[in-house]
DNA sequence: GGTTCGATTCTAGCACCGCTAGACAATCGA
DNA sequence: TCGATTGTCTAGCGGTGCTAGAATCGAACC
């Protein structure tokens, strides 16, 4: 009995180790990196254990996808919670974005430009998906505008924000005026 | 003598009919099945043969994303040109980035998910990508508003398209409200 | 026209990838 | 203590991007 749930324990440890060490070589040397071999190397194993976690590299993408994004929506609402009113609000849940996917490239890279194998907008979408959508839902709703869907218009500023983090990271914008383009892009889309 | 133009000029040839194999292969099956094997032997010749035009496959996809930003320039300036009025314009621009990046998205990857190992945003940027981002410019530099600079303007505008653009391919947004989310950006960014 | 020689192309192979079958060892229940 | 089951590993498959060196071709000269 207790023996079976030390195993369990145990396994559910192992599968956290391998979620995490993937996504520390990804953050350290880039998701190309991340090979099987070098990833079973890092955790002790050999390669067949992974898949006993995993069905493949992919599904492990997933993982490390789920946890960036449970960490985005919490990133996201913490800044949001300290911001007064509505535009300093979305001010603040646009750099909070920003700062993450700054900060967590790999993980960003997992969750958007990498195929973890996860559904999106859709019933099957994993609630840490939904729930960061959520999170942005919540600030921006409220500065849509009159007669503008919340949904919508999140689903804008999203992609305006997915954008800057991508094409800025992958230096096909300066980064020097990153800050000014955060506050045309508020001052523009946000109805006070 | 001219034996060493024709010699060149096939040999040009045979560069053009490389790029073009390996964009027609990637917009059939994707990128991930445009292997250095699989194009040389589409253009029948041997493997080798391939490295003795590119420095290697990515050379090869920065190839295509010149052709794409070439032909993306145009599309846009075509557009710019059939419309009328500042704010018309803009939204024609912007349907017809989304188009372009709808119909031709392994150019589109190539362009800007995938490393092609170009330079962006500085002096060594190849002459395509500039002249792409002043396709842009001309029609949104006139729509950024007073004190706003041009450039800065049109980069995000451009981010926000591109978000779009990735966000709605990769099934992270639903596709059925596309044209409300342009109409929404649009309204919210251009100043008339 | 035959021969030489340089340029061009190919064959074969490297190290690596994701993934898996089957051998082996450790552990548990009787 | 023994047998069965569970867990892990070794070894290997077919694939990848890329390259060294052999082989072939074709242009130029005698």
């Amino acid at each position: 009995m207790s023996v079976q749930e030390r195993k369990e324990r145990e396994r559910a440890a192992r599968e956290r180790l391998i979620v995490a060490t993937a996504r520390e070589l990804a953050e350290q040397q880039g998701w190309d990196a991340v090979t099987t071999r070098r990833l079973a190397d890092r955790i002790e194993y050999s390669q067949p254990v992974l898949y006993s976690h995993f069905r493949g590299k992919r599904e492990i993408i997933g993982a490390v996808a789920l946890q960036g994004a449970a960490e985005m929506a919490a990133a996201v609402r913490a800044a949001a919670l300290a911001a007064a009113g509505p535009r300093t609000r979305v001010t603040a849940l646009a750099r909070a974005y920003l700062d993450f996917a700054e900060r967590n490239p790999a993980v960003y890279d997992a969750m958007f430009q990498l195929d973890g194998g996860l559904a999106f907008a859709a019933e099957d979408t994993p609630e840490p998906l939904k729930d960061a959508f959520a999170a942005l839902l919540e600030s921006l709703g409220e500065v849509a505008g009159d007669g503008v869907h919340p949904g919508l218009f999140t689903e804008v500023f999203w992609a305006a924000l997915h954008g800057l983090a991508t094409l800025t990271r992958a230096g096909r914008l300066p980064p020097a005026e990153a800050e000014r383009r955060v506050e045309l892009l508020v001052e523009r889309l946000a109805m006070a």
